[in-house]
DNA sequence: AAGCTCAGCAACCGCGGCCCG
DNA sequence: TCGGGCCGCGGTTGCTGAGCT
């Protein structure tokens, strides 16, 4: 540009933090005169500063409007939504978050906002899914997939009679993050139940042991859903992402039938699937393994992990199972039992 | 206790757009 | 129509304090 920046054209101007003399006459001459020429105002103010270096504290600092503190979750969501769809235009998302200022948003963005997209694999710049960093592990995934739409699970390695529950839910946990950073890409295993609660209907019609611990995996038809990051950060707050886990009170305390007391818990998962209701597609495994759950604990009672009442819960999990020193036997487990030479190992 | 690292944030800088003579 | 000047925006810098070694 051909003209030269105004605090050039001032020279001994001060610059660095204000001292909270220059903020008392900045205010002074502000409230009684208004902004007015921001050029002249320094002079006339009394101030050894360039204009642009007083609009800037006042805009950002004096005004008697500025709203500080804590952004709420309704301003993220706010943020988020018109960042989706205006950019990195501050000022304008700034316009409708009265009380906040554009330099406040922008360094809420770039410090918390971009950080927490990041962690949850999302594009801060395009709002969508960061799936090549993740294809790695979406080929894991669909290896995981592909071997219980083949129904090997009652004798593979990867699932077979030794196969805790607890294992399940961590493969789950796992699986649920993939589909949560993106669901387009990974396949809807919707469910890890056990039949102690809700009988299925074979077992309702006496073909199966109702004694015998079962775990069924529900995989549904993947829906057609390439989500923005708007609709995720929605999800996560109000639970309404597909293929998130539900667990209702009433399925938790439904009890099998003849057996109010039991402490093994109906787990399940998936995409508003109603409890009792099996798809078309139900698989079966044999388990070991047993959750406890009582009414008070509706939580799953392997240590560290909740149950996934929302999107937010699933992102606990997930932090407290990186953070769980055997998470990593775990991955390696995964990781080897996934793998096409894989040896058979404890999953 | 001292040094180091890093996150958070206030402030700076340069450019584009608009207004006006 | 053009050029100069001002304002506002967005990117970037650098200071500060907290946490860690």
């Amino acid at each position: 540009m051909g003209r030269s920046p105004c605090c050039d054209q001032d020279k001994g101007v001060k610059k660095g933090p204000w001292v909270p003399e220059e903020d008392d006459k900045l205010t002074a001459y502000i409230e009684k005169n208004g902004c007015g020429n921001w050029r002249s105002l320094p002079k006339l103010a009394g101030l050894n500063r360039c204009g642009k270096s007083c609009r800037l504290r006042w805009m950002n600092y004096l005004r008697p409007d500025i709203r500080r503190g804590e952004f709420s979750d309704e301003e993220e969501s706010t943020i988020v939504r018109l960042h989706a769809l205006l950019g990195n235009k501050w000022s304008k998302i700034a316009s409708h978050l009265p009380g906040r200022t554009d330099n406040e948003i922008k360094n809420y963005w770039n410090t918390h906002m971009r950080k927490k997209m990041l962690q949850m694999g999302i594009d801060p710049i395009t709002h969508e899914p960061r799936t090549n960093d993740l294809s790695p592990i979406l080929d894991v995934s669909q290896m995981l997939v592909a071997a219980i739409s083949n129904g090997q699970l009652g004798n593979s390695n990867l699932l077979n009679n030794n196969t805790s529950l607890e294992d399940l839910l961590k493969l789950q946990l796992i699986h649920k993050m993939l589909q949560i950073i993106t669901p387009k890409a990974i396949p809807d295993i919707t469910s890890f139940t056990t039949n102690s609660l809700n009988p299925k209907p074979e077992q309702a019609a006496g073909q199966l042991d109702a004694n015998e611990p079962h775990v069924f995996i529900n995989q549904s038809a993947n829906e057609e859903f390439m989500p923005s990051f708007e609709n995720i950060w929605h999800g996560f707050e109000d639970n309404q992402l597909p293929g998130l886990v539900t667990v209702s009170q009433k399925n938790l305390n439904s009890g099998k039938p003849g057996s109010s007391t039991t402490t093994e818990a109906n787990y399940q998962a998936g995409t508003g699937m109603m409890p009792g209701y099996y798809g078309d597609q139900l698989r079966e495994i044999p388990s070991t393994g047993s959750i406890s759950a009582s009414p008070e604990t509706s939580r799953l009672n392997y240590p560290g992990m909740t149950q996934h009442s929302t999107g937010l819960d699933v992102l606990e999990d997930w932090e407290k199972f990186l953070d769980d020193e055997t998470s990593d036997s775990c991955w390696k487990s995964f990781l080897d039992l996934t793998s096409p030479t894989s040896s058979p190992g404890p999953w």
